[in-house]
DNA sequence: CGGAGACTGAGCACATTGTCCACCAAAACA
DNA sequence: TGTTTTGGTGGACAATGTGCTCAGTCTCCG
């Protein structure tokens, strides 16, 4: 689906003030209040619009620590169910199967490095897991947005 | 901070039906409307909740392909103007400094593999980069997700 | 030209919000 | 033990909003 200029003014001003309804949406864009709702509508409908949060931050809860952890599996395993166990495990946020040295990463949280080698233990017994490398996210100097990208593909 | 068995219920209701607001997750929670919200503003003040979306998928906008670049740096250049280059530019969703082998991780997305060429070239033109390394997420079987962990968090 | 889609402004019935208040109970502190 | 703090409750007030529908208008396309 490709967005217009109203459509990613629409997102951006709900992600500013997610609190100010359909009607005051129409009121700031000089637009009627149906065409706010039917433009997000039809962004839900077309999966642009996956959800409203609320956003989590993983640190604020206590998990200080994040790592991005490759991981060898067994070919016969396959990945779906190694996947499946790994979504059972609170702490692992993301799995993506790569190209590359490896044959999935994940978006991993922990309390601490100490606990991070508890939830790299709980991976590793995942059946079908070989071996996991894991590099650790010191710094996020710029945490995930797509903002910049609804507004360069909105136009 | 921590979070209870209540404030885990309304993160999950919040995130499996947004648009019911604080009145009816009283009625749902069998809570008082007050409760609801001083919760809510808690959370936010807390930083646990940074916001309310909307949650944008990349891919339904056509942005289809999703990779994983691992950046080397020259060490006088520094991580910080790196990143605040690699924040103009809309593909690059997010950026971390990471131990290992590389000095930082970026996601990125782009309209195809050929696109994505043309994003690393992007990355690669940024002053202090020196070499970049790329895999491609082929699949996603674990769509990034913090409710097992609030849940987990909050009892 | 006719049809489809998108936008507009309005209306209807019903509901909600942000804010404040007084009260109560439990927990924390001296 | 007594006092203070914190969190929850239910209610009220003034203002505003929501989901849905409808008829009319405009633009685009076959």
């Amino acid at each position: 689906m490709t967005i217009d200029h109203l459509d990613a003014q629409l997102v951006a001003l709900l992600a500013a003030e997610p609190r100010i309804g359909v009607l005051e949406c129409s009121r700031r864009l000089n637009v009627a209040r149906g065409t706010v709702q039917a433009r997000l509508d039809r962004m839900a409908a077309k999966g642009v619009i996956t959800g409203y949060g609320p956003d989590i931050d993983p640190a604020a809860l206590g998990f200080d620590v994040t790592a991005f952890v490759t991981l060898h599996i067994r070919q016969v395993a396959g990945h779906v169910p190694v996947a499946d166990q790994l979504a059972l495990i609170p702490e692992v946020l993301e799995v993506h199967t790569i190209t590359g040295g490896g044959d999935m990463l994940c978006r991993v949280v922990a309390r601490s490095n100490a606990d991070l080698q508890r939830v790299i233990d709980l991976i590793v017994d995942v059946q079908g897991v070989v071996r996991t490398e894991s590099v650790i996210a010191l710094d996020t100097p710029v945490p995930y947005r797509t903002l910049p990208l609804v507004r360069a593909a909105g136009g």
